[in-house]
DNA sequence: GTCGCTGCAAAGTCTTTGCAGAGAG
DNA sequence: CTCTCTGCAAAGACTTTGCAGCGAC
């Protein structure tokens, strides 16, 4: 996997996700279904930047029996957006990515040509980040960064088909 | 690269820009016309990201008599960004936005209460991210970073009214 | 004059929505 | 039981493409 300067784990259970999940659920009077469960499940064992359809394929994979519509994976995707459970990443010509808030913090490199992100920490930028808020009078939040640019493997395929 | 200053300024001229644009239109055997013209010149002048809607609006707006049409606009925002003249981000939500790749980027500290939106620039920041492109073999294009969090102002409203 | 370009409208994609039956609380 | 969810299919939103005339070279 190699991060660049960090090693990168997850910071929450499944079972603390899935709770704050339901607890999320209840407080907006909406329903546990195990569809629901299914899509947080899946995004949870992912470790890559899904798309909707991505998703939909894996769910249909994993739980045939289900036969889960792409319409749910969209509604339950806005539904944990909206409520800052995942965050969703576009790029280039390809759509939207979505992976779950719930891993550690991490900034993304995308490549512009073929869509792939690598994820990277770096403390210098971390720290730097919360002295430019501090000097601004800013309290910080969060934030996010990407990078964008041309991955190796598209480099090496341009430079030879020309 | 690497000066003291961070003063945000227009890197490339758009007398080059624009002799840079008719090199690579004649290198490809292309021709150059008013709408492609035009829509240089309109994402030049422009200091933000456009969407391909918001750009057609704003020349149709300046060049009603051109009559451009918005499909003119997305072939000519293809060209330019297959030969890396600018570049398309997506700052979230939806749609995708571009933007000249001449010009100097800044980021983004957004006020979560009020909405404001303060610009910076850090050297040091930018530095650290170039490292980190060479690192993984990137060829960086741009980035973008965006820090969310409470204002001064609204951190001083908050005090008092409580 | 030759081709590439353009606007238009039609065709694709990707995403959202309306509906009626299914299922959680 | 009630009211939300779901899958399906149809509708929307956004982009791309085919075409015939137009215009750069």
């Amino acid at each position: 996997m190699g991060s660049y300067t960090d090693f990168t784990e997850r910071t929450i259970e499944y079972n603390k996700l899935l709770s704050d999940f339901k607890q999320l659920l209840r407080d907006n009077g909406l329903k546990f279904t195990i569809q629901r469960e299914v899509i947080l499940e899946t995004l949870y064992n992912s470790d890559e930047h899904l798309t909707p359809e991505a998703l939909h394929h894996l769910i249909q994979e994993k739980h045939p029996d289900l036969n889960t519509g792409i319409a749910t994976v969209y509604r339950t995707l806005s539904l944990l957006e909206d409520s800052n459970m995942v965050t969703s990443l576009s790029f280039g010509a390809q759509g939207k990515k979505y992976e779950l808030g719930a891993k550690d913090h991490h900034d993304h490199l995308i490549c512009t040509k073929c869509g792939q992100i690598t994820e990277f920490v770096d403390d210098e930028i971390e720290e730097r980040q919360k002295k430019i808020a501090d000097a601004l009078g800013f309290k910080m939040q969060e934030h996010s960064m990407q990078i964008y640019g041309i991955c190796k493997k598209c480099q090496d395929k341009s430079a030879t088909t020309h």
